[in-house]
DNA sequence: GCGCCGGCTGAAAGCGCTTATGGTAATTCG
DNA sequence: CGAATTACCATAAGCGCTTTCAGCCGGCGC
């Protein structure tokens, strides 16, 4: 231990011992072509030697960047947003940047919070419904920002994944099955995303001429749709295709089914939405989204914004993968 | 747009306008008892007209604290790591500090990047084998460190799960169930948490005079759970119960045994660990490991240490809870 | 009327670093 | 051999904030 009181070497430390001003370490240590061999060889040595680990701080200050880079989403339950995150972390490192992470989950100061993390970092990007658009248009005004699976504020750049398009890809191929009943299960307030996905459902089956049903609300958790299912499945008019606004969803009320003693898909079909790891085992239908790649851009589009590259408010609608699996029905011709 | 341009209000605007000194704006905007309430006011008020939001390098130099605090992980694939990092985020907040995250996955400059790392944080946490014992040595030697989930380095504080006594009791559940062919899929020398879970495994089946198979190495996904299974369960002689390093893997070996017409548990019996989203669903044995205390625990410990508190080299190994579900067999008795 | 005290504020130092700017010795060239 | 480069390095300013210290001013007691 002892962390506590020795004093990290500081660029001074290492200057005097090397005999050298503070100007000769930085350029040294940075491999700056204006200091002679012999002289960066030894500042490295001594550098190694006081075990000098530059502060952030001082170089942040001192440069006007922070060499790092934000993002504010609303959980890190289930994996989606570990997914994007993922691959935000990913892309942001290889620019040479750190990330800096912010879980909103419902804190009654997550504005505040989000206003300190901005203060941080040289960009960020904000997922969801986590801060309100007052906050957002603020932040924008003083650092590039690009919005993840939430809707548009002013021109602010965003990024989401195209779900109303796979909703109705995922609805046509379930009117293909010859169901007549539908249900939705999820809250389209909630969140963008299942906003797009009601849409979706919604404008297929009145393509198909189809009477479309309003969506039942209920929570994003597999609890939530277990819950939510077990009222809906003993109606006597029961729905024969649940259409679910993600896969936890959409595990709940497999499990419902199971627990009433219907069979999937034979006497109920089910989909979910982002192919979780569990969609697998539970032969659950579900759309595949670009998850990591959706982070990666972000990160990279806050990149070239940072470096002052001058494009303008860029929108992109990220292609899925509708994912076939059992639970939907046995595919039609 | 515009936020490449427009540079971001300073203490010095605010104190300019307000038609005060920088240090009354810094004590106003603190909620200092030495500014008179006009003058706060006022102060306040002109922050938010300017839209002020301090820099926090500024801060961060001047008080010699970054309010932030470290973690370091191998990957966010899977729940594991996203619940101990909620924990930990969580945590954090609380103690009014941001988070930054990095994930190693197997970078070749991982240990300069947690150097770097180091170098904007309070205190971090190291997460399983992701940086060399000296470089965590170095670390530790200038910031407070907790390492979790990661095999002791000198005195540095840290936490784990109980591996190998909930393996102990994993196994003697299934030697409870008559099992006579048992095997370990999982590399311990890949994680400490392995090690600690095939050791248990050992000494259960040595206590009740079996003979200890070795592990079958593979990773950590369920492709390669899959693949491992696959080769296993095809050899003449089959082992009967599977003992799976993680919840991923057992997943693996379900898809598996599926695949070869193998029933689960009658001909052969799988078990996991970590009680992912998916063990539900899978009907899955398990064994539930406190996720997120993990982290917060982690996050307590460095807050502590951080305000100077002198506490010593603590070291905790967080109890676990066998989730027993059907794929282990009917239960005995 | 004088000295004191307490409430409020400003000036200034300093945190650790980067980066012009300037200056000196070693080199090159006319 | 003197002047003009060149190569290298030190000095110093400045990034935006916190915090100590000193100072001002009005009100109090004597």
């Amino acid at each position: 231990m002892g962390a506590e009181d020795r004093r990290p070497a500081t660029i001074y430390d290492v200057a005097e011992r090397a005999g050298v001003s503070i100007a000769t370490v930085s350029r040294a240590l940075h491999g700056s072509s204006l200091v002679a061999a012999k002289t960066r060889d030894r500042v490295v040595e001594v550098a190694r030697t006081l075990r000098y680990n530059p502060s952030q701080a001082g170089r942040q200050l001192a440069q006007g960047r922070y060499m790092a880079m934000g993002i504010v989403f609303p959980d890190l339950a289930g994996p989606y947003y570990a997914e994007v995150i993922l691959g935000y972390e990913d892309r942001v490192a290889a620019h040479g940047c750190s990330v800096l992470i912010l879980a909103t989950h419902r804190r009654p100061n997550a504005e505040e919070l989000a206003m300190d993390l901005a203060g941080r970092v040289d960009g960020m990007v904000i997922m969801g419904r986590t801060i309100a658009d007052r906050v957002v248009a603020r932040i924008a005004d003083q650092r590039p920002v690009v919005l993840l699976a939430r809707p548009p504020v002013g021109e602010i750049e965003s990024i989401n994944a195209d779900n109303t398009a796979s909703a109705e890809r995922l609805t046509e191929h379930l009117l293909g099955h010859g169901y007549q009943r539908f249900a939705f299960l999820g809250d389209p307030r909630e969140s963008p995303d299942v906003g797009g996905r009601y849409a979706g459902f919604r404008s297929a089956l009145a393509a198909a001429g189809r009477r479309v049903p309003r969506p039942i609300r209920c929570g994003f958790s597999v609890a939530a749709g277990h819950e939510a299912a077990l009222a809906l499945l003993r109606k006597p008019h029961r729905p024969q295709a649940l259409v679910c606004a993600n896969d936890e969803v959409a595990l709940g009320v497999l499990s419902a089914a199971d627990e009433l003693g219907l069979s999937v898909p034979a006497e109920v079909a089910v989909t979910g939405w982002d192919d979780i790891l569990a969609a697998r085992p539970a032969r659950l239908t579900t759309v595949r989204q670009p998850m990591r790649e959706l982070g990666a851009t972000a990160a990279s589009w806050l990149h070239e914004r940072i470096l002052g590259e001058r494009v303008g408010g860029r929108h992109e609608v990220l292609a899925t993968e509708l994912v076939t699996r059992a639970s939907c029905g046995e595919h039609p011709g």
